[in-house]
DNA sequence: TTGTAGGCGTTATCAC
DNA sequence: GTGATAACGCCTACAA
């Protein structure tokens, strides 16, 4: 029941604990034998070693905070999952908070972490990154910070952040090749730089096919299925359908697609779709969905490692690394009267 | 930078650290003026406590250990997070590990919990839970365990479950009274007590709507789409498609209306489906799919609070909670022919 | 009511 | 090579 220290196993061999400790941990002053002897009386005796007092002797807490924006998502409830358990298998413990995409909760959830004493932070902000200064700020302190996913690539911070231009050039450009020749884009919320980045891919792929400006269209969004919904329903009431859409996720262009079929519309036959940040729902429905699919493993792995290569090796060199996806093609954006095969 | 400590207020005030520490923690033994001073100017000097060095002191990791069969799906990805927050509002951390379906995993990720110090453990068991000694053995010693979910309601432990019989038998009546004949189920594994308790649901419906034995059926399956494609398939393959179908979760049920969509069959016209364990996505598909909702926050939040109670008041008493959830019906299982309203 | 001292389990710095 | 000993920050008898 109890847990045996290296005291007990120090009083056993009649040594120190100073040699207990330096066998397990593998410190070079120490003789052969003696270490041999202990590490396996150690193992013996069921030994395990107290992380707590560890931590405190080191003066570190082994915790890492991260804080996203929302945990309702299959997206960042993934990236949670993956990077609780990469830490964990890297001695670290993860505390989660979310923001709910509230500017003023994710201040006080990263006051509250670093209160806690957490050895750094994994942070995925709100639209428009409000707490910018208070991060630069920690961050000249030295205090450890990865920024992930919400981020521009210039942001001056260490950060992982995924290609959002390249793929929405991409997933544009096949709905243009699709032979589609009105297509809208619902973009989520304008502040946000995921938002931005995506907007530009979209527009760059309309001007480098030379898509007249009557041709394409911006939509603002939210990011749920509800907000696609009203999206369609406002261009349904103002007539002004085209004839494929590309969205800022999956939730929106679900949404939108179930509204224009409560209204007759076939997709996509009458309607074409292109979602982003794929889902598990992608392949469920019906058609299934063409998607960008985002690396949340790699995602979360990656901003575990740069985090703990700052917390471990101390260096303050800012990285970026930016993570590329796969475009999904699958019915929804297959154009059944365009003669390509 | 860096962080102040009770002693630092102590030297501040020319008290004793004791003195600090009996201020901080409300003890009764000490004058009402020193103890305000006391926090007063810890407040001032922005003092924080560690919590490591307290968890040392307390000889207490503040850490749960949670082992569940799967993080991919909505469910446990949910309830994992709604644990999270409710234990780190409770001042403990939240380690979590996945069995992966597997016993030996399962143990072996119990153990290094228990390994790492745990206060205790939130466990959802594998299929058949093939490591009850174990736990037995464990609780013996009287170590905190709750179960949760993946446990019968006689399993000897403190535990939270749903109430599986009671809802799939909802689930199948309303599938009975919507005048559909024959009934199948997709059961999910065998061996599961889940399954076994929505078997035991399902076919009590029957009985009491003395459906004859040629007018139904349960299929086993897994819990993913593809069983649900598989096993319509082989029905498909057999000539053998009732008008409706009970499934074990949304998945199944999903993947079931893709193969049969593919095959020309229109649901709920030729065939109906409900669900169970809602996801998102029942409402986002087209029919909108029935479903049997289950509270994860409740979930979570009762199984931690459990825990807790044991960790903190040293009960043995055992407590099982049985939750409820809702039926929610939609188009899926909504019969055009039947004469009801 | 307050202070002293020892302990929680480790690591690390000294001597020897 | 090895063993005392202090320190990490906090709690708690016990003594004053």
């Amino acid at each position: 029941m109890k847990h045996v220290t290296i005291k007990d196993v120090a009083k056993k061999l009649n040594v120190s604990i100073s040699s207990v400790s330096r066998a397990l941990n593998n410190k070079p002053d120490i003789k052969k034998e003696t270490r041999e002897l202990i590490l396996k009386t150690a193992e013996d005796m069921g030994y395990t070693p107290n992380p707590i007092a560890k931590h405190l002797s080191e003066r570190k807490s082994y915790i890492i905070g991260a804080v996203v924006p929302e945990l309702m998502s299959e997206y960042f409830s993934q990236v949670v999952i993956a990077l609780q358990d990469f830490l964990s298998s890297n001695g670290y413990q993860l505390i989660v908070m979310h923001s709910d995409e509230n500017p003023e909760l994710e201040l006080k959830n990263v006051k509250t972490l670093i209160r806690n004493m957490v050895d750094g932070l994994i942070i995925a902000p709100v639209v428009g990154n409000m707490n910018k200064s208070f991060y630069l700020e920690k961050q000249k302190q030295d205090f450890p910070i990865v920024f992930m996913s919400r981020v521009s690539s210039s942001y001056p911070a260490s950060k992982v952040i995924f290609n959002n231009t390249k793929w929405s050039f991409f997933a544009t450009e096949h709905l243009i090749r699709q032979n589609y020749k009105k297509i809208y884009h619902l973009s989520g919320y304008k502040g946000m730089s995921v938002t931005k980045e995506r907007v530009y891919g979209f527009e760059k792929a309309l001007k480098k096919h030379k898509i007249p400006k009557e041709r394409y269209k911006i939509i603002e969004t939210g990011l749920n299925a509800e907000e696609g919904m009203e999206a369609i329903e406002d261009l349904i009431f103002n007539h002004d359908l085209p004839d494929a859409f590309f969205c800022v996720n999956d939730m929106v262009a679900l949404g939108a697609i179930k509204k224009l079929k409560e209204n007759g519309y076939k997709v996509p036959e009458d309607v074409a779709f292109i979602g982003f940040t794929e889902t598990l729902m992608a392949e469920l429905v019906t058609p299934q969905l063409s998607s960008v699919k985002q690396p949340t493993y790699k995602m979360a792995e990656t901003a575990g490692k740069l985090l703990l290569e700052i917390i471990n090796d101390n260096t303050t060199e800012v990285k970026t690394v930016v993570l590329n996806g796969e475009l999904n093609i699958r019915n929804s954006s297959i154009n059944p009267k365009s003669n390509i095969l």
